[in-house]
DNA sequence: TATTGTTATACTCTATAACTATA
DNA sequence: TATAGTTATAGAGTATAACAATA
């Protein structure tokens, strides 16, 4: 008989575009409050996220992470730089590349930015019950990971590890 | 032992903004091809496909739904309007009201961009295994069904059927 | 000549405000 | 007085183009 998956027809509330727009700007509702004094809002966390991590190289390199444009990072970085949360450092190896890197502030402001933020995700997923949230967060990192040809994380415990030992 | 899911810390490639960001934006490149043609795109195939499938019964019902202004809405229903895919009708109960039905083209231009846009999702999750994105898409409508209160299709085959009824 | 980053500018998208008509 | 829809306008966000520094 027809169903939603193979028949490739009427979409209804399963539509990924629906689903995916109906859940980013919740999401953003939730975290914005969070986010409200962080320069640049949720474009600044994620930056700062990024740096602090050390998962990209470059200016250009975070911005094609993030997927913004090159001329927005510029002024994303200069606020963070501003507020005092990452430095510029040019790299000795390509000299028309900076290096972002975080400074303490930014790491201690991270630390606890993160903490908030997830729990703010929490409440914007507040309806699946826990395993759901967890399957969820999963298939997204899953499939975004495979959109970036990123190499996805296996054990999220070994990667937050890795994390702890770096910082 | 600390773990990504408990310690309310760092957050990584699990980042939901990051993941619904990445998958957003690969979803309406791969969506974005199917529906060049489509006057509004994007936001006219989510409008046209409501409008079919009886969703909503007013213009500014429609717009909460997808989570546009009413006065974006106002354009987007013009530009069906001038397309012939759909039309405005006066609601008697209530005379301020716009009802929005579906011209035969309209529907019969639905039925086809449904497979089209179901095709091009798809291949946006297509490094997920088939049983993977018929999880994700069930999270995903729970998830944003919760955050719009709307009754979740707890059997998607039943919805299907249903709406092949009415059609 | 190509690439990274910056700046200035233009464009697109969205929200705000004001208006009409209905209730 | 409040609401649905429309229109015009202003604002935010984004991309384009030109430039400097470096490879």
């Amino acid at each position: 008989m027809a169903n939603a998956t193979t028949d490739g027809g009427r979409l209804g509330h399963e539509e990924l575009g629906w689903t995916l727009g109906v859940l980013l700007r919740h999401y953003q509702d939730e975290v914005g409050q969070v986010l409200a004094d962080v320069p640049q809002g949720h474009r600044g966390f994620q930056v700062l996220a990024s740096v602090v991590h050390g998962d990209q190289r470059s200016q250009l390199a975070l911005a094609g992470h993030l997927g913004i444009d090159r001329t927005v990072m510029t002024y994303v970085v200069d606020d963070l730089v501003t507020a005092g949360l990452v430095e510029r450092q040019v790299d000795a190896a390509d000299r028309r590349q900076r290096r972002l890197v975080a400074t303490t502030t930014g790491r201690q402001r991270l630390a606890q930015l993160e903490r908030d933020v997830r729990a703010a995700e929490d409440r914007a997923l507040s309806s699946l019950a826990s395993e759901d949230r967890t399957t969820l967060r999963h298939l997204l990192a899953a499939a975004a990971c495979a959109i970036r040809q990123i190499e996805p994380v296996r054990d999220p415990c070994e990667a937050v590890e890795g994390a702890l030992q770096r910082g």
